[in-house]
DNA sequence: TATGGTAATGTTATCGATAACATTTTAATT
DNA sequence: AATTAAAATGTTATCGATAACATTACCATA
């Protein structure tokens, strides 16, 4: 590889002099400067990365750290991410937990050895919460992004996951729904829980009994097991009207249980899901969720790490971005009549 | 930041001693392990990735740069590769050209300004060519994936491009098309070509005439113009009773489209695409597509990259796996009758 | 022509780790 | 107790860059 002593013993000048004109500072005569530019283009000199960092302490990159790379929630976050990272020069690097603590683990581990800069994090869940320590340990300045960890302080962005429940549910109401259920993400996960209250509030609001049987507890993740959806199914006393899912992944696994069942979306149980399903599900827009803006919780995420990693030391409050959800009614919600 | 020399301070050992300790390297007695090992556990010591693999000139880490982030046959790839690179104790690192050369070029001074071991790459096209050159020229082990550039020689994954497009037209045919329109992506890209082969392939094994107007030039990324297909579509003397996408992204901008223009799939018009559309799209598994191995893709890309970086010097031929499409046949396409 | 200030360039130390070689301990053998 | 090999540890140089300080070159002014 070539370095800047390459360049300088080639160019006749110290390396000093070549990291100057690299770098544009301090005082280069133009013809130097030429000279130095001129050797660099012959020898396809690229400087190196981590020497550069190990004495300026700093990487100009920053970790984007999502849970479920094949969820169009976080991938368009992850665009989101980019873009706003690219626009200020950072470098942004992608990991994927999986929803999973060891992996989410490993990936601290590997955050803090290349020594980046800042990291947006969207955490596995509250158990997340030593991972968060030890980046807090280590002086890494981190933003959250979708879920709350209870116990750590930072800069986050949020859905309003309990105001677009909420209106999931009034909209079944609305539609004449009264045995709804809630398969969710893990009550560990905040916007889980946030979720389960949204629900619980629109039932009591719409003077609809709540019934435990029909709070189901699944993963938000993809890789979780299918079957614990469908032994609550079966062992349902009564089965629901409609389902409401705590994610678009839950939504999935919920309607390949009906169709196995062999019942129809909307006409023998409806569904209803938070987040969207991204651009792939279009081609049929049918189920009714409560869409997010994805693609806002990366782009303002990297802005509020960027503003953070500017001011460094002044220790100005927190910053707590919540984005609303939108409803988005399509066709998996039937219309109940009295007779129903 | 805590450094070897902290470490070799507070435990009255040299450096030295500490990095040993570190990688289990060099004889260390009992004691003197337990005893560094105890100080690097109260001062949450963490190695220093850029120093060490300055000197050890290599990272053990591999850069993944895919074109499309929201594309599922890429995310999917993503965790192919991600859970191989794993399996063999390699950090991988992921980027998203956005099938743009200039991001892609971005991503090149990435790759090699971070001195990652090696690279795998889905190239933006054939005008990718001065950049894996650059690869070439530093050195660096790369693996294509998903598309040829002619001029490099180097290992590759790709999937039966020809073969699969092939398949879907003859299906088309099968059902009485005989008017099948191409959407493709951009003739610099090598699997477009190929579909295209399939494509004319095909209507000439089945006595089908190929007409100009039926052939329309888009590009695969999601953030290419929507209007140019409108035009064309507008434009057309003779409605065609099937088009081909060249891919899932334009296989939605097409039913988009025809949704638009108030056309029914496939009353009105059969769609096929290559790739299928991903989980999200399962809720109605619509599309007839020639579905490729994704996953696949990334884990024996990963495998080809780390054979070869194991090899190093010796020039073993490059390696090209060719992963077939499988023809998954569902509700897009209508069966003509002699009268349609 | 000497003088001083600035522009241009160079030298040395440093970032945090490891390789290569050097030295000291330790324990076994005579 | 002397000898010696192996085990354990230490010293120094190095990776590729930049900061901080040092020096030289150059030009304008008195």
């Amino acid at each position: 590889m070539v370095t800047i002593y390459d360049i300088a013993a080639k160019a006749n000048v110290s390396a000093m002099t070549v990291s100057r004109v690299i770098n544009n500072t301090g005082k280069i005569s133009d013809k130097t400067r030429a000279k130095v530019r001129k050797v660099m283009e012959e020898l396809n000199y690229v400087p190196n990365h981590n020497a550069r960092s190990l004495v300026l302490q700093q990487t100009r990159s920053i970790f984007l750290l999502i849970t479920d790379i094949t969820n169009p929630f976080y991938t368009t976050l992850a665009r989101g991410a980019e873009d706003a990272a690219r626009k200020s020069g950072y470098r942004l690097l992608f990991g994927n937990s999986d929803e999973n603590l060891a992996k989410e683990v490993d990936y601290i581990q590997t955050i803090l050895t290349t020594r980046v800069d800042g990291v947006l994090i969207a955490p596995a869940g509250d158990p997340s919460l030593p991972h968060l320590d030890t980046l807090k340990k280590h002086n890494v300045p981190f933003v959250l992004l979708d879920r709350e960890v209870p116990g750590i302080e930072c800069d986050i962005v949020l859905g309003d996951s309990k105001d677009g429940a909420r209106r999931l549910v009034e909209h079944l109401i609305s539609q004449g729904h009264k045995r709804i259920a809630l398969v969710n993400g893990s009550s560990s996960v905040s916007s889980a829980r946030l979720r389960l209250q949204g629900y619980q509030e629109a039932l009591k609001l719409g003077g609809v009994e709540c019934r435990d049987e029909y709070l189901f507890e699944a993963g938000f993740g993809p890789s979780h097991d299918p079957h614990g959806i469908k032994c609550w199914f079966d062992g349902l006393s009564e089965q629901p009207t409609a389902i409401m899912a705590g994610n678009n992944v839950l939504a999935l696994a919920i309607i390949r249980l009906l169709h196995e069942r062999g019942l129809k979306v909307p006409d023998d149980l409806s569904v209803v899901c938070f987040d969207d399903l991204g651009p792939f599900a279009e081609i049929d827009p049918f189920l009714t969720v409560a869409a997010q803006q994805a693609y806002q919780f990366g782009y303002l995420g990297i802005q509020l790490l960027i503003g953070r990693l500017a001011e460094r030391e002044t220790a100005s409050p927190w910053n707590k971005i919540v984005l609303p959800a939108d409803l988005l009614i399509r066709r998996s919600v039937k219309r109940l009549t009295p007779a129903d």
